[in-house]
DNA sequence: TATTGTTATACTCTATAACTATA
DNA sequence: TATAGTTATAGAGTATAACAATA
């Protein structure tokens, strides 16, 4: 074995740095989703992918694309935002194993009522010391990475993806 | 109200990525630890730190510092490890309220068990589409992000700092 | 046989509040 | 009175595996 760090001091550096900004982003903006519209920040990334969807609808496969948890964890939040009046369930004509979820009028609405702050948030929290071309610098240093992370299946878990991670066909 | 974004298109991209980004890296390091060390990232934090500090001990308190989490969630954590022989908790001679954590020899040997993988998965997961350059760019856009956000107390939670957030004196 | 989604279950983590003790 | 830490407890989230139904 060389002694060779696999990191160097400046990758350590951004790699702790991202860390702990993207946690404490994340915890900042949780508690406003929290406390404005009794939503987790799963159940918000949901809802915010079904207001975007042009129908407001999608199937539960896709919904779960990008989103990082299992099938079940899935079931388990949309079971919940439909008991909340914010989303519907219904079966899909086409290929009757697909569920199709749209988004409610109450949905909608508590997705206007949350995003203001939230937006509000990032931008004071991450924006705040940033200029806006540092802000595209961002943007065009993480998109290649989050694609890479994408296409990358983890060393470990190799059998049948586990979240929307796409698999070589 | 007006009806200016609160965050243009460069912002939100840049956000977004940052978040899955994160998230992708969180996961699959998270996978590493637990595999290999049979730790959980926060496990593996609170090693690290004490595996940094020069005596490899210290106060509870200054042990949160930075990890975010409630006071019982870090006697919670430190339970654990303690349970799994990885550190120790003393009375501290000067000030008897204190507790003093320590690192175990095991703790240590856990430590360099788990580090050439979880450096292995940063390397190739967040470093492999980025130049050197380019995580210098990095470190460079998000340390002041981070000096910002920790000394940011949020806004709904004013109270008595949750985590190991500043407060100004 | 592969895919979509649900259920049951168990476990981990986190947070709140009440508590003890020292300063 | 304020600080350091623990405990009890409750709740949210996640993962695994077994399952049913459809393609």
């Amino acid at each position: 074995m060389s002694n060779e760090p696999l990191l160097d001091r400046t990758q350590l550096g951004a790699y702790f740095a991202l860390v702990e900004v993207a946690g404490l982003l994340r915890h900042a903006v949780d508690q406003q989703l929290r406390d404005v519209g009794d939503l987790s920040y799963v159940q918000f990334q949901l809802l915010a992918r079904l207001g975007e969807s042009s129908a407001g609808t999608q199937r539960m496969t896709d919904l779960a694309d990008g989103v990082v948890y299992s099938r079940s964890g899935l079931t388990y939040q949309v079971s919940l935002l439909e008991k909340a009046g914010l989303l519907t369930r219904g079966a899909s004509p086409e290929d009757e194993r697909v569920v199709t979820v749209a988004i409610t009028e109450d949905g909608r609405e508590r997705l206007a009522a949350v995003l203001p702050g939230h937006a509000a948030i990032v931008r004071d929290l991450l924006f705040g010391p940033l200029s806006h071309d540092d802000a595209r610098t961002l943007e065009r240093l993480l998109e290649p990475v989050r694609d890479h992370m994408r296409s990358a299946p983890p060393r470990s878990a190799a059998s049948r993806r586990p979240k929307g991670g796409r698999e070589r066909p």
